[in-house]
DNA sequence: TTAAAAAGTTGAGCTAAATCAGTTTAAAAT
DNA sequence: ATTTTAAACTGATTTAGCTCAACTTTTTAA
C-alpha cells in the first residue's frame, strides 16, 4: 500500500459523477438553477471568506484550490476539468468559501445554486452517496499531498508533481506546462530557486528532458523511486 | 477569517451526530450490527492497508489517526470521544483502511459493520446529509493542520497544538497530557529535542507553566499570536 | 529496593533549503 | 524595432531545525 504515497501530490481524478444519479426532473431543476461563467487565466474563481452561494463545477480548464495566507499560500490541490470545487463549504453552520480557487488556464465553470445542491442531497440518497464518494476521494488525495509536503525532501516533491502532471493532468509523458516556475514552487511548497535547481538536476541526470515549459518524462521508474524515497 | 488558521492543528470536534437522524428501526438495525471493543493505551485501533469491514465510533478515549510511513508517520488528526474513524474508507472501489489509528489512552470503541453504514446512507438522505457534514468538518480541520505543518515554524506549531489541546481536547487551561514528548514531536512533525526546547522557551517566558506532563496555559493571547504568526 | 529501561534534557555540529543579490533570457508593451 | 517588464537562472550566504552524543530523571520490571 505504500504506492499510495507515490504520485499523490495531486488532484482528485473524478471517476464518479454524482449527477448521473439525478432523475430527469432533478436534472431540469439543476439546469434552472445554474449559470455558466468563463474565467481567464489567473482569474479568481472563488474567494476564501466570501459567501458560498454556489457550488462550482469546472467544466473545462485547470485550476488551483488554495488557502490564502501571507506571505505564502498553500495549494491544497490542482483541479482539472470534471471536478467540483467548494463542496466542503456546504456543511451546516458555514456559508463561506473555506479556500480560494484560481484558473491556471482559461476555464469554463458552472455555478450551481447551493440550496439547489443541498436539496438534492436531502431528497436523493443515491446522489448523496455519490457526493460522499467524491468527498472521500478528495480527502484521500489531500492526505497524499499532506504527506508529500510535510515528509518528502525537495527532489521527492518535484518528482511527485512531475509524475502527477504526466499521469493525472495531461495523461501523457510529454506536456507543455502552463505554470511558471514560481507557480510550481507554490505547488510544491518550496522556493522558486529550489524548483529550478531540482529540475536542472533531473534534466542533467537524464530523468526528464526540459526546454522552457516543455517537459518530457524520460525515466519514469527512477522518478517514481525518488518520489517514494522522498 | 484568518483566525481559521489559529488553533487548527487539531481534531474534528463533533458538533453533529449523524445518528440522530436515524429512525427507530434503523437504530435497532445498527444495534444488531455493531460490537463494542476496548483498546488499551498504545494499541492499534485500525491498521492502514487492512480490510475496512467496519466504521469505528470512538465512544470514550483519545486516539491518533495517522499515515504509516517509515521512518516517520504523519498524524492526520487526534480524535477525542464522539468521533467516527474510518469514514473516508467507505467510498466505492475501496475497502481498505487508508490510515491507521492508535489509542493514546485506554479507549472504548464501537465497530459498525460497513455495509450497514452504507445502507443507511443510501436509504436515509438526512443521515447521508449529516455524514456529509461530518466529512466536511473533518476536511476543514485537516486543511488547518495541513497549513500548520507546512507553513508554520516550530514555535508556531507548538503554540498551536497547546491551544488545541486546551481548547478542544481537554477544554480547560490546565491539563495532564497523556502523551510523551516523542508523541508530541510526531504530532507537530518535529524532532523530540525541538519540542523540548520550544516548550522550555514557552515555560521560561512565562507563557505556560509546565511540570513534567502537567501543562497550564498562562498567556493565552501571546500563544495565539505566536500560533498565528508562525 | 535495586536494576534496567524508557523518557526527558542539554549542547555541539551539521545540513537541507531558504534568502539574497545578481545576471540572463523571454515575453509584453510601446 | 525597441523599451520595459516579467520570468528563468546561478552562485554565495545564512539559518532553522535536525541529528548525534552525551547525561539526568522517571518509570517499569525483577
Amino acid at each position: 500500500m505504500n504506492s499510495n504515497y507515490t504520485n499523490t501530490c495531486t488532484v482528485y481524478d473524478s471517476r464518479f459523477s454524482c449527477f448521473e444519479e439525478l432523475t430527469e426532473e432533478q436534472v431540469k431543476f439543476v439546469e434552472r438553477n445554474k449559470v455558466k461563467v468563463l474565467f481567464k487565466k489567473g482569474e479568481t474563481i472563488c474567494k476564501q471568506g466570501s459567501f458560498a452561494s454556489h457550488i462550482i463545477y469546472l467544466r473545462e480548464g485547470l485550476a488551483k484550490v488554495y488557502l490564502e495566507h501571507s506571505p505564502r499560500n498553500l495549494v491544497l490541490k490542482i483541479s482539472p476539468s470534471g471536478n467540483l470545487i467548494g463542496l466542503p463549504s456546504i456543511y451546516d453552520g458555514n456559508n463561506i468559501f473555506l479556500y480560494s480557487a484560481a484558473a491556471y488556464v482559461d476555464s469554463e465553470v458552472e455555478l450551481i445554486e447551493i440550496n439547489t445542491f443541498k436539496q438534492l442531497i436531502r431528497e436523493n440518497a443515491k446522489f448523496a452517496y455519490r457526493v460522499i464518494n467524491v468527498l472521500n476521494e478528495n480527502t484521500v488525495q489531500i492526505y497524499g499531498r499532506f504527506f508529500c509536503l510535510t515528509n518528502k525532501q525537495l527532489h521527492g516533491r518535484v518528482a511527485d508533481i512531475l509524475l502527477c502532471l504526466a499521469n493525472r493532468i495531461f495523461k501523457t509523458n510529454e506536456f507543455n506546462l502552463p505554470l511558471t516556475r514560481n507557480e510550481l514552487a507554490e505547488l510544491t511548497n518550496m522556493s522558486t530557486e529550489s524548483v529550478i535547481r531540482v529540475l536542472k538536476d533531473f534534466n542533467d541526470d537524464g530523468l526528464i528532458e526540459m526546454t522552457g515549459k516543455t517537459f518530457k518524462i524520460k525515466n519514469y521508474d527512477m522518478l517514481s523511486k525518488i518520489s517514494e524515497v522522498g
